[in-house]
DNA sequence: GCGGCGCTACTACCT
DNA sequence: ACAGGTAGTAGCGCCGCG
């Protein structure tokens, strides 16, 4: 039979002594497959010197009988064509051994590839990625026991087709509460008191423990649940890093079998610190949240009231620590239970919101959707090159440990301070893809020594040529061109409708992608690198926004500031028109307007500025008001400042306004939330070599009993009293119960008077402007 | 013993 | 565990000081 389904998860096991690729599906008909594949078998490279028949022979004499075969390939490597020997094993599990036997043989240069596991090197080799629809032409129904409709043999190999849209997936959020009166729980004691579910057909499932807390009556009932209603998907919020971990912990120690996988195993730790469920797609929404850095403390609660999924002020929130009195005391408990189920709701409404973005990330990089949110953004771009040097027979490099090496980066230029009046922006639509495009600059194309036809990049003169395409380039042109064709499909269909929304994300990850292949071809720990391309490129870019700066100024058109790829200038119509043409028409650039301020602020610093958009937004670029690491009473003071100068330009109203925020300050007139500090802990506590604020507050949390580490986000406040440093003064505002220990002078002086004045100063108020006398006065004060 | 100063550590931002 | 460029606060060590 002909089978066409979409590609939910892989693995393999080995079979008698050969292995067995399992491909777990979604049939656009809503049957669950598993298609089995016994034609593949793992194999690597070795990369002679010398002689390569020779080299072949030797080969072939120490690994005769231990392999299945030895032959010699054409490849490329870097661009160059290269003799290499395929070497081909019978199981994966041999492969280490015969890569670590192939390196000591005479005249053997390199292995390559022989660190790629073994299901992604079969998707490889098929162009089969995850999360997109694969047609296996015969496949032959054959009896298994898994937990899936349909189990068949593939007799033919699976190819992968253009299709958008997606099977109809059964999605469980999943959450534990766990009973901790010590601190931080620990599976070797503390039971498992609720496992809630939420789901679209059966809605929320709460499994909670009885007064002898005994969970494996709970666990068990959690699994025949999972098992009856069978999900594709099950999502969790830092499920990798907590629930899995615990639930299983917690499974063996109470004697329950977690039977949950298609194939009715536990749970398993895998790569990239993800845990694998066998045939379904086990996704941590944490790992989404991580990288969206408009959330500064990564909650759930915060994670889902940001993306519109549920309110803070409508929910229940216990703190982690005390969930056990909340068990404890019988009048809280069902205060407990709202706040599981807030938490799960939250949980599958946040799948909503991520899922059809972490679906194509996944469908684009070739990492199954299970593992693409725990993966790096330089895994997921090397998975996506891995597949097109494939397709080239180009090979992968091995990993190298690298010494840190820096190179030249972006220009930023110095802003004309103050108040500017119509001002527009001008930005290169992805300047750093479409550098390499143009000039071909790529690690194969790179030559080094003499080219009769080649890009030279400016500065460094590093040189690429011009046929064939290289590799990022050409991997580069691919997604620039699906991103085209999908926005042009995305025309079909009425905005935010299903059909829409879903090649929405597309587009989205197709350019996510794109931007993150010069970031990769910098990085030390990519296969593809080359320092030279990130260089050329940086190069490249410097040249083209002084190209740019030097034609304003020809035209007469004044530049106020600039970064990258971004250029201020005012906005005289034909000028700028002028500008732009040129931009496109002479030096092949696509360029445009991003926007227009009606007035834009800048102070002496690059990287920040206020503006007022004709469409009448405020926007705050890189100040205070926008960092995670200020308190909101000064960011919030901030803001308003900007906008009072923005909107009215009353200098004056805006002095008045700080000055009222102090005296509100001065009576203890404000929340605790208004002056907490939150920074991220990069270290662990130990590596650091200074006693900072936030690590004097981590410290003390751990005094209290919590469990912080590197990762963590600290909330401190400071305190009055303490001695010569800061460090002294802070106290993490969880353990603070009455608002009068906050040294409400530290936030006037060090927060609000700082925050206000980066703005007002340029303006040509004086701080003590801020200080003298109440809030109030004539405005007419406020002028000298 | 302490304030001033310059440097380093540290975090978070921009493109 | 994708890049470099940048601002800003606080800690720390050193200097001078009869």
């Amino acid at each position: 039979m002909e089978l066409t389904f979409w590609l939910l998860d892989v693995t393999y096991g080995v079979v008698g002594n050969a292995p067995e690729l399992r491909l777990f599906g979604i049939t656009n008909n809503d049957k669950r497959v598993l298609v089995l594949d016994r034609s593949f078998r793992p194999y690597f490279y070795v990369l002679p010197s010398g002689d390569s028949s020779t080299v072949l022979a030797n080969v072939k004499r120490k690994l005769e009988g231990r392999v299945l075969g030895v032959e010699l390939v054409k490849r490329r490597l870097f661009g160059g064509e290269v003799d290499a020997i395929k070497v081909t094993a019978t199981i994966p599990e041999k492969v280490r051994e015969l890569r670590e036997i192939a390196a000591e043989i005479p005249g053997v240069k390199d292995v390559l590839e022989a660190d790629i596991r073994f299901s992604q090197r079969y998707l490889l080799d098929m162009g089969v990625k995850p999360s997109n629809w694969v047609v296996v032409d015969q496949c032959e129904e054959v009896k298994g026991n898994y937990q899936v409709d349909l189990v068949c043999l593939a007799k033919t190999r699976p190819r992968m087709i253009e299709e958008h849209k997606l099977p109809n997936f059964r999605i469980l959020a999943l959450d534990i509460e766990v009973y901790n009166p010590r601190g931080m729980p620990n599976p070797d004691r503390d039971p498992i008191i609720i496992i809630s579910t939420m789901t679209k057909e059966d809605g929320i499932k709460m499994f909670v423990a009885d007064d002898s807390k005994n969970d494996a009556k709970i666990i068990r009932e959690f699994v025949d649940y999972l098992r009856k209603y069978d999900p594709d998907i099950i999502v969790g919020y830092n499920n990798n890093g907590f629930d899995w971990p615990y639930l299983v912990n917690r499974s063996s120690r109470v004697g329950v079998k977690l039977t949950i996988s298609r194939m009715g195993n536990p749970p398993e730790p895998s790569v990239y610190g993800h845990w694998s469920v066998i045939g379904r797609a086990n996704v941590d929404l944490y790992n989404f949240i991580e990288e969206m850095g408009e959330i500064k403390v990564k909650s759930l609660d915060r994670a889902a009231e940001f993306l519109g999924v549920m309110r803070r002020d409508e929910r229940v929130l216990i703190p982690g620590h005390r969930i056990y009195e909340y068990w404890d005391d019988k009048s809280k408990r069902d205060l407990l239970l709202r706040y599981a189920r807030d938490d799960v709701v939250s949980t599958y409404g946040l799948a909503e919101k991520l899922l059809p973005f972490a679906i194509q990330l996944s469908s684009i990089s070739g990492l199954p959707l299970d593992q693409v949110g725990a993966s790096s953004v330089g895994a997921r771009v090397e998975w996506m090159i891995f597949y097109e040097a494939v397709k080239r027979g180009e090979l992968a490099p091995n990993r190298e440990e690298r010494p840190y090496e820096t190179y030249k980066g972006a220009v930023v230029l110095e802003p004309r301070p103050g108040l500017h009046e119509d001002i527009a922006v001008i930005d290169f639509s992805s300047m750093y893809p479409s550098i390499m495009m143009k000039y071909n600059v790529s690690p194969d194309t790179l030559v080094i020594g003499d080219c009769n036809d080649c890009y030279v990049a400016p500065e460094n003169n590093y040189r690429f040529r011009k046929t064939p395409e290289g590799l990022y380039p050409g991997l580069l042109r691919v997604l620039v061109e699906s991103r085209r064709k999908v926005r042009e499909l995305m025309k079909n269909y009425p905005e935010n409708s299903p059909d829409w929304v879903l090649l929405n994300e597309r587009q989205r990850a197709l350019k996510v992608m794109a931007n993150a292949m010069y970031g990769y071809c910098g990085w030390l720990g990519a296969r593809w690198y080359r320092r030279e391309v990130a260089e050329a490129v940086t190069a490249w870019g410097r040249n083209l926004l002084k190209t740019v700066i030097e034609k304003a100024r020809s035209l007469g058109l004044p530049i106020i500031y600039g970064d990258t790829d971004s250029l201020f200038v005012k906005n005289i119509g034909d000028k700028v028109d002028a500008l732009i043409n040129y931009i496109n028409n002479e030096l092949g650039f696509d360029v445009k307007v991003d926007k227009v301020y009606r007035r834009v602020l800048f102070t002496e610093a690059k990287k920040r500025y206020v503006g007022l958009t004709i469409d009448g937004e405020v926007d705050i670029v890189g100040f205070e008001a926008v960092r995670g690491d200020w308190a909101e009473v000064a960011k919030d003071v901030q803001e308003n400042v900007a906008e009072i100068v923005l909107k009215t330009g009353d200098v004056g109203k805006a002095v008045a306004y700080v000055k009222s925020i102090i005296d509100k300050l001065k009576a203890f007139q404000f929340d605790i939330d208004d002056v907490i500090i939150w920074k991220t802990l990069d270290k662990s506590l130990n590596e650091y070599k200074v006693l900072t604020p936030h690590v004097a507050a981590a410290k003390q949390l751990i005094e209290a009993g919590y469990k912080v580490g590197k990762g963590d986000m600290i909330g401190y406040v400071i305190v009055k009293g303490g001695g010569a440093k800061l460090a002294y003064k802070v106290k993490p505002y969880i353990l603070i119960k009455d608002i009068r220990e906050i040294d409400v002078d530290y936030y006037i002086e060090k927060q609000v008077i700082p925050a206000a004045m980066r703005i007002l100063e340029v303006l040509g108020v004086k701080e003590s402007q801020l200080m003298e006398g109440k809030a109030g006065k004539s405005i007419l004060d406020f002028f000298q």
